[in-house]
Order: C-alpha cells, then sequence, then structure tokens
RNA sequence: GCGCCUGUAGCUCAGCUGGAUAGAGCAACGGACUUCUAAUCCGUAGGUCAGGGGUUCGAAUCCCUUCAGGCGUACCA
C-alpha cells in the first residue's frame, strides 16, 4: 500500500518536472507515514515541506502541483487534502484495504514475513554466562532478547544461528573448583578460610555435597591439585546442565555451544596471535604481547599474552571472532549486558585488523535489571551468592509473563524488576491483554465452527468483505496491515520491544471493537465477513506472540 | 577525568530514522455484565518531555552545555 504511494508520488513528481513546474530533477526521499490523527488521512507525506528549500518555492504550492500530476489508476485514493504547513494527507478508499485480509488468510502464519535478509547467515551469541553459577535475572533478559531477535531476523529472511559461547577455560574455572573443594572439607568438619574471591552461592555447597556422595573421604587424602581440578570439572559440567536445563525452560534453545577451552587445543589462540604478529599489529613490551588496537579505533593497546606467558581473555575473543567470520557469517550480532560495553572498540579493532569489515559486527547492549522486593533493591552477584535465579523468577511467574516484562521494554532502558510486582499485578500484565484477545476470538469461532481453524481462503471475494464498513473495521484492518512493517523495523534497529507494543495496540482496537460491535450478528453474511476479520487478528497475534516466544491461548 | 546508557503524568514505561493538539498501563474518580468470556470496554482528571542555549517552516526527537542516576574505564573473566 505505501508502496503504490510512494510510487504514485514520484510519478507525479517525474511528470510534474517534464512539464517545467520544477526546477530542478532532484527530488527529496518520499516518506510516507501514519498521521496519528484520523481526520489527517490514511497517510501523509511531508515531501512538499522538505522540497520548500531544495525548490525555493512555498510548500503549499509544490504540494498542489504534486496533487495535480497524480494518476491513480487503481483507484485507491478516495481523496486528498493539503493540510497545515504543507502536508499532503492520503485518505484510501475503503476497497483497498479488503485485500489485506484475504493475503492474510492466504498466508497464515507467514503473513508478515519479509525477505529483507535474503538468506545471509547471521549469528547471534547471547547470554554467553560462565559456567560458575546458576543463571540469573540479568541473564534473562539477555537470553529473552537475544532469542526473540534471533526469531525476528529468521522471520526476515536470514538463516539465522543461536550461539553460546562457554568460558570453560581460565582461572574462574579453577577458582570454582577451589571454591567446591574448600566447602567440601567444610562437610567433613575441617576448618577452612573461604578466600574472599571464591564463589560463595549455597549452590556451591549442594555441588560439594554431591561429590561427598559420591568420593566420600577420598579427597582429604588426595593430591590437592588433583582433587580441585576434579571439582573444577564436576562443577562446571554440573552447573551448565543446570544452565541449559534453565534456558529450556525459558523457551531458549542454542544452535551451538562454542567452547572457549577448543580453541586453545585447536591453537586458534596461537593462530590468530601469530596472524597479528605477521601483520605487524603485535609489539612487545614488559614481558608482555600488545595488539596494536589503537590503530583501529581502541583507546588504547591491549595486552593478548600476559608476562607469565598466558593468553587474556581479549585474545581468545580475538580467535574466537576470526573463528565465526571465518565460519561463513555475513554478520555476527553479539548480546551483551551493558558492563562489558568498554569492551566493544577493542573488539571492533580486532575485527578490522582481522580484515572483516566491522559494519558486519553489531553489538546490543542491554542494561541491567534492577531486582527489587517490595520496591527495595537486591544486591546481586554472583560470588557473594547473593542473587535470584531465572528459574526461581520463571516458576513464579511464568516463562511467558517473564518474557513479556523482559522485552516490554526498550533495551537500552535499565529495568526494575520487582518480585513481588511481577507476581501480584500478574493479572495485569500486558501479556494477558494480548492473549485475551486470542481466547476471545477462538471462543466466538467454535460457536459458529466446529473447526476453530477454520479457512476461508477461497471462500471470499471482495464485495461480501465490503460489509465490514464501521470505522472500528477499517482500522483493524490497517493495523493488520503495519505488522510486517513493525517486524522490518524491529528488525532494522534491533528493537524487539515494537513488536510487544504492536500487539498491545491490535488488542486495544480488538476489545473496544468487540464492546462495540456484535461478531455474531443475526445478519448472516455480515457475521461470516466479521468471523474472516477475527480469524485473520487471532493469526496476526499468534504470529506475533510466536515471534516473541510466547503461546497465543484458546482459553483464558 | 574520559566513555556508554538513562531522565517524558503520582508510579511503570512507549514515542526519539525531526512533523500536525506528547500517548498507554497502573493508581484516583464516574459509568457499562440477563449479552459473542468484565483477564474487557467507555468517560473524567493528571505534563516546565530534568534545566539552559542552538539548528529550522517545525524539536520530546538533532547539536552544545549544566544537573541527576546507573555502568564502564585490568597483564580479571
Amino acid at each position: 500500500m505505501k508502496n503504490k504511494l510512494c510510487k504514485i508520488i514520484t510519478d507525479s513528481f517525474n511528470q510534474a518536472y517534464e512539464k517545467g513546474a520544477f526546477p530542478s530533477a532532484r527530488s527529496v526521499e518520499i516518506e510516507i507515514e501514519e498521521p496519528k490523527k484520523a481526520e489527517h488521512g490514511d497517510f501523509s507525506t511531508n515531501a512538499a515541506m522538505k522540497s520548500a528549500s531544495l525548490y525555493k518555492m512555498p510548500p503549499k504550492k509544490i504540494a498542489q502541483i504534486f496533487l495535480d500530476n497524480i494518476k491513480d489508476p487503481d483507484g485507491i485514493i478516495e481523496r486528498t487534502e493539503i493540510a497545515g504547513a504543507g502536508f499532503i494527507n492520503f485518505f484510501i478508499s475503503k476497497k483497498s484495504w479488503y485485500p489485506i485480509l484475504k493475503q492474510i488468510h492466504k498466508k497464515g502464519a507467514l503473513y508478515g514475513a519479509a525477505n529483507i535478509g535474503k538468506g545471509k547467515k547471521v549469528l547471534i551469541e547471547f547470554v554467553s554466562a560462565n559456567p560458575t553459577g546458576p543463571l540469573h535475572i540479568g541473564h534473562g533478559r539477555g537470553a529473552a532478547i537475544g532469542d526473540v531477535f534471533a526469531e525476528i531476523f529468521s522471520f526476515c529472511g536470514y538463516k539465522v544461528s543461536r550461539e553460546y559461547y562457554l568460558n570453560d577455560a581460565g582461572r574462574q574455572i579453577k577458582t570454582l573448583g577451589r571454591s567446591v573443594f574448600l566447602r567440601y572439607k567444610e562437610i567433613f568438619g575441617k576448618k577452612v578460610d573461604f578466600p574472599q574471591d571464591c564463589y560463595k552461592g549455597e549452590y556451591i555447597i549442594d555441588i560439594a555435597n554431591k561429590i561427598k556422595d559420591l568420593k566420600k573421604d577420598e579427597f582429604l587424602k588426595a593430591e590437592e591439585d588433583e582433587a580441585v581440578k576434579f571439582c573444577a570439572k564436576f562443577a562446571a559440567d554440573m552447573i551448565l546442565k543446570g544452565i541449559k536445563r534453565d534456558l529450556s525452560e525459558f523457551g531458549v534453545e542454542f544452535d551451538n555451544w562454542f567452547s572457549e577451552r577448543s580453541l586453545y587445543e585447536t591453537g586458534k589462540i596461537e593462530g590468530a596471535i601469530k596472524g597479528f604478529k605477521e601483520k605487524k599489529h603485535i609489539y612487545e613490551k614488559d614481558g608482555a604481547l600488545w595488539f596494536k588496537s589503537s590503530l583501529f579505533g581502541d583507546e588504547k593497546d591491549r595486552v593478548v599474552s600476559k608476562q607469565n606467558k598466558e593468553t587474556t581473555y581479549f585474545a581468545s575473543d580475538i580467535a574466537y571472532h576470526k573463528d565465526k567470520f571465518e565460519r561463513g557469517f555475513d554478520k555476527v550480532v553479539e548480546v551483551w549486558g551493558a558492563d562489558h560495553h568498554g569492551y566493544i572498540l577493542r573488539l571492533k579493532a580486532a575485527i578490522q585488523a582481522l580484515g572483516y569489515n566491522e559494519e558486519n559486527f553489531q553489538v546490543i547492549l542491554v542494561q541491567l535489571v534492577n531486582l527489587l522486593r517490595d520496591g527495595v533493591p537486591i544486591a546481586m552477584s554472583t560470588r557473594a551468592g547473593e542473587f535470584v535465579q531465572l528459574k526461581e523468577v520463571v516458576k513464579e511467574t511464568g516463562k511467558d509473563a517473564a518474557r513479556f516484562i523482559f522485552l516490554t521494554r526498550h533495551h537500552e532502558s535499565p529495568l526494575d524488576f520487582d518480585l513481588e510486582l511481577a507476581k501480584k499485578r500478574s493479572s495485569d500484565n500486558p501479556l494477558y491483554y494480548v492473549q485475551y484477545v486470542s481466547a476471545r476470538i477462538s471462543s466466538i469461532i467454535s460457536k459458529e465452527h466446529d473447526d476453530k481453524e477454520v479457512s476461508f481462503a477461497n471462500k471470499y471475494d471482495i464485495s461480501a468483505l465490503m460489509l465490514l464498513k464501521e470505522p472500528e473495521e477499517i482500522s483493524i484492518i490497517k493495523n493488520l496491515f503495519l505488522f510486517q512493517e513493525t517486524v522490518i523495523l524491529a528488525a532494522k534497529f534491533a528493537e524487539p520491544h515494537r513488536i510487544v507494543y504492536y500487539l498491545i495496540e491490535l488488542a486495544s482496537l480488538f476489545h473496544n471493537y468487540y464492546n462495540k460491535h456484535k461478531i455474531l450478528t443475526d445478519d448472516a453474511l455480515l457475521k461470516e465477513a466479521r468471523i474472516y476479520l477475527a480469524q485473520a487478528i487471532k493469526i496476526v497475534i499468534k504470529s506475533g506472540l510466536n515471534l516473541l516466544g510466547v503461546k497465543a491461548l484458546e482459553h483464558m
């Protein structure tokens, strides 16, 4: 619809130019928007105002020239007007809206799917929490956003792969092993001095108990290094299992779990450093190896290999991202907690130094979640062991409600998640408002048809649909039309919350309509047309919720 | 100090790729259930878009600046 309108305006411009009405062949980019107020038409353009300075003509005069040259062979425009400072408002004829309903029925779950991705391969890495403790609520936000982002991209024609980067090498795993081992000793009544940097959560004691059940007092006598090593492996495996389970219960499944350790084992870290050395991007200072990231826009150079010859986490990350691009991904997306933002520049520097285009690398920063209980902040620290686990929240509020809360806010806004509030107001959650739409529609349809998924695909022609002439009905169809654009914008700006607000808007239009007009009226033809409309609404609601990883309900 | 994010109704937040009179939900107040599900709807009230300056036909939106809050500024991961 918008494309058609855009073409009409462009044609009009060309025609007017040929006639000599405009001094220049240059034209502004045509923008078409939906005015907030209905009296401003279905669509409007500011093209005349934007052209004013270019042509040195009054906007209203330009607008008039545009209108004088408009050709509308399909008759989609009912009338036009020039308003305000020079807006051109278009009123679309009702009959032009109805084909959208047919399209929805025809395409079903695929309605709204776009192909802006054109099959390009995208890797989305998210969560990637260290396997040193269970997932907490902050990880949940990243999980929800990453997952939905992947879903949206997929719906837009990208070939998406979800990946979790597993930090299973390095010191924190050793610390984990030591923490567990110390708790293990405590179980046997040994007095231990529990160091500050060890993990203090309850789950460490649980794991220690498991090891006690398994190995009895064997490790009390064993070599400490051996015992710690065993504890580390055992604990990391167990925690990872828990992470996978929690994510799965949250509705998130990964295509690939990428092990940091594998980068060491396959020599990819050394390889990446060697590659940089050959390109002279590495120098030695104070016994360490430095990457000249400042050459590529970073604030300063960064160490990749420490004095003690160990490689840094950054070195792993360079190798990891090299590997990502070598696997043939056209676009690499990261979802990170905002506390990692300082890391972006150096990684972008690395990607450029590797010879890849940093435009194909995108980081989505998700602001932190402030966890509250009755308005009182709860400190969250894995080490201090004071945090609320994701699985606890999911258990209390439900997967869908928790996802919705995470997704109902822009990811760059800090999120206050009040546990008591989330529980107490569960019936006020907009999720139920949206789900109620599909439940209501299902209920209506089941009263008329045995099969709730009636297919009307070829049953209705446009003339039958023309019975839908209430303003509320036209508003709904217009809104249904905007679904695809919403999805595309959500992908383009990496803003999954746009889908949520779209669905709330559509739900609001429906509930309003439902209260004002009876769908199952005595007029048989009108009734069928309205059911046809309702069914289309349900298709889009279901589709939208599906993108969010949330179920559309048949019953409340 | 520097960098990133945030500041919009009493509360929680949309709106920010510049558009017309700044919007929802909750809370408050008043209405609508013998009805296709009231988990809904309708109405009333509520605003110095943190403050100041600038850019222009037009600024919540862009630029500068001040203030407030969060986060980050490792040879940690």
